[in-house]
DNA sequence: CTCTCTGCAAATGATTTGCAGCCTC
DNA sequence: GAGGCTGCAAATCATTTGCAGAGAG
């Protein structure tokens, strides 16, 4: 899928370090190289495994560091869907996403932000804001959840 | 301001303990209470020690339980901004705002969502989402912290 | 009475931090 | 070399949980 933009985001990442003169370890880089080549939201333990299962481990504190590193350098998003633990996203430029978050079984269904762009950046204007990013998200109930909901309530409808 | 909407929302909600058959204690409506006339997001702390203040101390773990169950009955929202606790606001019908985070000083702002909703009940029809409640945010940078950035800039913009 | 709640203290679990040694530049 | 990283283990801190006693219906 998006297998063009991966490299061209770590090299501007490896620039963005140089460029304040900090070293481009080889955790950083690889911290980078997962979470860039990952398609979703992926938690800090996510990131870990994966570099573990690439004969490539790193400290668990060191992937926490890298992935600061990668928020304050624009080049991740961080995000709490209330499950305890934070989830981070490669941050695409031009790719911002919507996430429709089902409160019953967790699942998260992403969709295109390019709609409401217009609507949200005249609200920005109005209170003289600059935004970088934004977040929208619709809690409530998937199709599959509220299909099986349904049939439950209309199984146990009636009282006695 | 808002004092009107208060005890019904309060009346509301005991009812919603009633139809369970759960019992309506008081610590339970004590942290509704609290909760329905705070005008803004309430930590657990805030709500515990409104609650000292008002000499009707509740325990934390209690709090947290009442929150949850508020929650759970749909008279509150939970928030993370990422500031490592939740905050929670009373959930008026039809009084759904969206905020402005500021990254620099951390202040938020509010705006009402009425001109994005009809954009957002769209998007969730089309993936047969039912969407209970939204949350928008634009993180960025306000107008004060911007104009003293642009400040500091001008002052070491020119290298050498 | 029965069932659920409350409060305390202890447990949990994600995130942070201190520090000795290592690696980039 | 110097300054910033890394990894480990210990510290933090919001939130959760177990349990004995209290309260609502």
């Amino acid at each position: 899928m998006a297998s063009e933009p991966e490299g061209e985001l770590l090299e501007r990442f490896r620039r963005w370090l140089r460029d304040r003169h900090l070293p481009v370890t080889q955790q950083r880089d690889l911290v980078a190289q997962v979470l860039f080549a990952g398609d979703t939201q992926l938690s800090v333990d996510d990131v870990a495994a994966r570099l573990r299962d690439r004969r490539t481990p790193v400290g668990l504190a060191t992937v926490y560091r890298a992935l600061d590193t990668l928020v304050e350098a624009g080049f991740a998003r961080a995000h709490d869907f209330g499950e305890g633990f934070r989830r981070y996203e490669a941050l695409r430029p031009g790719h911002q996403r919507g996430f429709l978050v089902c409160g019953r079984c967790g699942q998260v269904t992403e969709f295109p932000l390019e709609r409401l762009e217009r609507l949200l950046s005249l609200i920005a204007d109005e209170h003289e804001f600059v935004a970088e990013r934004h977040r929208v998200e619709l809690h409530g109930t998937c199709s599959a959840c509220r299909r099986r909901e349904m049939g439950a309530i209309a199984r146990a409808g009636r009282p006695r």
